[in-house]
DNA sequence: GTGCATCTGTTGTAAATGCAATAATTTGCG
DNA sequence: CGCAAATTATTGCATTTACAACAGATGCAC
């Protein structure tokens, strides 16, 4: 059973996650964001200040997967395209807001019923009651892994009790 | 229902897709695979050359999710490591065939029991029944996108009826 | 209030990535 | 066979990315 040198990657989340993931983001960038020049990134930034409203960077960052400095740059880029704005934040000078332009709404607009036709595209043939569980479990996974990040940080915090973090912490 | 200008995020499936899938690399690259000095797309190379056995490039290509000209850098860089050789193939003199060496069998076999722990803890909580409806899931989302780049790119090719890959050719 | 730790955003820099073009075969069709 | 089309791998190049260092603010402890 489970042969030591081989893992069954048709059976491993991990890789079928990457995959699809994968496919889905070529896919939608190359056939429904071409048009209007906008990357994966860029769409994904978009379609959360859509869905979640203005954000702090930061936040924004968590939001999207992407890596702060990266989603800097990014934020930069969409508002040389006018559909984002950059503002501070009024409580603190040193926080930004970035906020979809109305320009930009009106593309998210545009762009919407494609996203909604790949994801109908993508569950073809599921069930709804399979479709629920598949996003559900994907929502726990994601929890899941986010406290496992969260306690490997205060275990490097708090290093008082030695064996509750160790093998990462003690390579490198 | 739907607002016509806003997705629902947490219930959108690339959305859940793309988050889960970063949180999962991000974590095991930074944990499992920086003593060894690996980034993902090394490790997933290898873990493709170990559970499949040697590939042609091409291949490895698809499965990996990994674009061909990059995966010609990887590879080559694999080499250097010492853990893949590549061979010409036997039956073309153009096509390599990417295989797993002894030193890099022995590492696929150290880090694989981490790869196991990663996805136990991601898949906490899950009931097994419903972990397996998770699985068939994104296998089946999966085929389902990739049997509709192989209809577009079809649609491409024979552009006889006009009707059938209207939208996203139509731009561009 | 002062000072130190933390948080947020930006920038420098090297590395990784993807697309397009090219080279070298191989395949298929008449 | 002979030649056009397709396949596979590689390389040039511009873009994108992540990590680290940094700058500017904020907040917390005393």
């Amino acid at each position: 059973m489970s042969d030591p040198a081989k893992l069954d990657l048709d059976n491993y989340l991990p890789y079928l996650v990457n995959r699809v993931g994968t496919i889905i983001a070529e896919q939608f960038g190359g056939e429904a964001l071409a048009p209007y020049r906008l990357s994966i990134a860029m769409w994904r930034v978009m379609a959360v200040l859509a869905s979640k409203g203005g954000q702090r960077q930061i936040d924004l960052a968590g939001l999207t997967s992407i890596d702060a400095s990266t989603l800097s740059r990014l934020v930069t880029r969409l508002v040389g395209l006018g559909v984002v704005s950059r503002t501070r934040s009024e409580s603190s000078t040193r926080e930004v807001v970035a906020k979809l332009t109305a320009k930009g709404k009106a593309q998210v607009v545009r762009i919407i019923p494609m996203a909604r036709e790949y994801e109908a595209a993508a569950i073809a043939g599921l069930r709804s009651e399979e479709l629920a569980v598949l996003k559900r479990c994907l929502r726990r996974v994601y929890i899941n892994m986010k406290n496992r990040s969260a306690a490997m940080a205060a275990s490097r915090a708090l290093p008082r009790r030695n064996g509750v973090g160790r093998r990462s912490v003690a390579a490198e």
